[in-house]
DNA sequence: GACTAACGTTTTTTT
DNA sequence: AACGTTAGTC
């Protein structure tokens, strides 16, 4: 506490009233907030009084950890400090009977999600319609988020998959991800008691990233402070990149509107990056208009100028980047973990990923394919899910016949309609006879078998004498789903890589079991977590692949931002639709991860599909100011190394640009 | 009902 | 280039 500045100090201090904390990327935003937080502790409130919403859980969970460390593990573990979505959840576990639907509530996301619209899509447009299902899906986000019904979105076809998929995943009394939070606000506004209740659970609330919160969040926290007003929000408007999810720049520029009479306080001094690499991120930032005016103010004079190189293609991009890194890391002092490469898509990814495996170096990459919507993923979660509750009907669907148990295509479409019909779930009239008898003996006894096994396997689930854990394991080994995952597999490395998802599923879910959660809650943590369970890729080593979405929150002593091409970065569709404001807060972002070497790159031409494309370098890059950046070509440092390592060597010099050549 | 071959599409960012 | 979907065949 006694490293604190100024700023810093009056953030601690302010413990009481609307607080709105301002802090620039590198100010010492989290040691802030946790102090804060410990401090208040220290001044007698209780813990369980605590709430701190972040926006990942991971951010969460490493909250917690820091405030344990700074009072107590067993005060830090009665605080609830989770994102918005995690808070709904539990406000919904124990009330959302109020609103109708049951406690068992199950939460639909990611690519099951996208195969019920796509479903949808096809009943409703046909099976040419072509739109894609990310773009409804999106649509009919922001119209929940907007509170506009379903049935009044413009779009016709829209508006009519939003209605039947309202109405699909009510009757399966599933929720989404914006239902959680629409229905948690619902619950708070419309009934006082739930209100009360959790207004007087919590005495102090801090939101973390408060740039990032949309007008639901903003609604959310207003139903839960109470007149006592203890609300303090941290963030930072220039690192507003989540516009596209719906977040409002404006609960953070006009914060007044919401709280009255806030207590501002500004983070200014900047402890990550070097002078260098401040000057030229603000040169960047004062470009956007309508901003909370902020200085960043360098702790770190002088520095590394910012390196800005131009490539010939990606795959260049991506090799001078390996090469580089693992110069200067056998050179000795730096460890992978140091380095980190920045990129827009995650797309980009694949050419540094081959770059890496080529020069041998460890990297981590993080996001991507999330390891939630792996196909064996998703599987076994999905026969997680049904031992846990058999009206999921989507679960029920994805993992009733794989694999294949000759319960085929045309029986899953008759059981569906069925199930329609009859107002049921699937699960219902798998079991009814009604249904049952419809159908030839192959499918039937199929069905009965496949209902006989699965209820063993549920019964035993119930009793919870067994951890849950070695149950699932056991069915997963009887219905031999690895080898049938294997089967699909090309490469022996795919077959592992699977085989390990497949267990770590299991393995976690027997860790959890083994904590006394029941399955429900670890689905709900499955659904929720981000993209790495606390602790599997967290002790994983090497250097960083990761997007600048992604990025926002850590920081590297050496940082490479790639692809800084006009259609990437800002992206094309952002210039479309008049965005570029949040791509250059992207790169802001970005370029504020770097503590000691910052090197931006950008590429004369790019394969995209296949085919070469040649591109044209990013905007941005003539909005910087020049004074600490050193502008050079791939050819100019390839050049002078050849000619300076292997000296006068014709052949040799010949013999590397051949061989360049031949790889692309 | 299961397997294979050809086809067409893909790339924004994530709780 | 790689993946998923679809149509056609056994």
């Amino acid at each position: 506490m006694s490293s604190l500045n100024k700023a810093q100090f009056e953030a601690v201090n302010a413990l009481d009233g609307p607080v709105m904390i301002l802090a620039g990327a590198g100010t010492g935003k989290t040691r802030t907030v946790t102090c804060r937080i410990a401090h208040l502790i220290d001044q007698g409130c209780d813990p369980s009084g605590v709430l701190a919403v972040t926006f990942t859980n991971k951010a969460a969970a490493e909250m917690k950890e820091r405030i344990g460390d700074m009072i107590s593990q067993k005060a830090a573990k009665e605080m609830m400090v989770c994102t918005f979505h995690s808070l709904c959840v539990r406000i919904l576990r124990q009330n959302i009977e109020e609103l109708g639907y049951k406690k068992n509530f199950s939460i639909i996301m990611g690519g099951d999600q996208t195969g019920l619209i796509k479903q949808l899509i096809v009943r409703k447009g046909g099976s040419k319609e072509k739109i894609m299902p990310g773009e409804v899906l999106s649509k009919i986000s922001s119209a929940k988020n907007a509170g506009i019904a379903m049935e009044d979105i413009e779009d016709s076809l829209i508006s009519a998959i939003g209605v039947a998929y309202r109405d699909e995943i009510r009757a399966q009394n599933a929720v989404d991800f914006d239902d959680l939070l629409l229905l948690g606000e619902k619950l708070l506004t419309n009934f006082s008691h739930v209100r009360r209740q959790w207004q007087e659970r919590f005495s102090h609330i801090t939101v973390d990233e408060f740039q990032d919160t949309n007008a639901l969040q903003m609604r959310l926290i207003q139903r839960l402070v109470d007149e006592k007003r203890n609300i303090c929000v941290v963030g930072d408007d220039d690192q507003s990149i989540y516009g596209w999810r719906g977040a409002e720049v404006a609960n953070i520029l006009e914060f007044e509107r919401f709280f009255s009479n806030p207590r501002i306080i500004r983070l200014e001094e900047n402890y990550r990056s070097s002078e260098a690499i401040l000057h030229t991120a603000n040169s960047l930032i004062k470009h956007n208009i309508g901003r909370r005016e902020k200085a960043l103010i360098p702790t770190k004079a002088g520095g590394e100028p910012v390196k800005l190189i131009s490539m010939p293609g990606d795959e260049e991009e991506a090799q001078f980047i390996a090469q580089e890194m693992k110069a200067i890391h056998d050179r000795g002092g730096k460890k992978w973990e140091d380095f980190a490469i920045l990129f827009r898509t995650n797309g980009q990814s694949r050419k540094l990923e081959e770059a890496m495996r080529e020069l041998k170096i460890p990297y981590r990459m993080v996001g991507a394919q999330s390891f939630y919507d792996r196909r064996e993923v998703r599987d076994v979660l999905a026969y997680i899910e049904l031992l846990a509750n058999q009206e999921a009907d989507v679960p029920l669907l994805r993992i009733l016949n794989s694999p294949p148990r000759g319960i085929g295509q045309s029986t899953i479409v008759q059981a569906v309609d069925h199930s329609r019909e009859m107002q049921q779930s699937v699960w219902e009239s798998l079991n009814d006879e009604g249904f049952r008898s419809q159908l030839g003996a192959r499918p039937r006894n199929a069905i009965i078998a496949f209902n006989h096994q699965l209820q063993g396997y549920i019964d035993r689930i119930q009793t919870g004498s067994e951890n849950a854990g070695h149950v699932v394991k056991e069915f997963i080994s009887e219905i031999d789903y690895v080898d049938f995952i294997h089967r699909g597999c090309k490469t022996p490395d795919e077959a592992e890589k699977r085989s390990e998802g497949i267990h770590d599923v299991i393995a976690q879910l027997a860790k959890a079991s083994d904590k006394g959660k029941t399955l429900r809650v670890f689905l709900d943590e499955s659904s929720l977590a981000s993209d790495r369970d606390d602790d599997d890729i967290e002790k994983k080593q090497g250097a960083t692949l990761i997007t600048m979405h992604a990025s926002k929150g850590l920081e590297f002593p050496n940082v490479y931002i790639v692809g800084l091409e006009q259609g990437i970065l800002p992206h094309s569709r952002s210039v479309e639709e008049g965005t570029v404001d949040e791509e250059r807060r992207l790169l802001y972002v970005g370029v504020t991860r770097a503590q000691i070497t910052l090197t931006l790159s950008y590429c004369s031409i790019r394969t995209k599909w296949g085919d070469k494309v040649s591109c044209t370098p990013s905007q941005f890059l003539q909005e910087f100011d020049v004074t600490f950046i050193d502008e050079t070509s791939y050819e100019d440092i390839m050049g002078t190394e050849i000619s300076d390592e292997e000296a006068a060597d014709f052949f040799s010099s010949m013999r590397a640009m051949l061989l360049e050549d031949s790889d692309s």
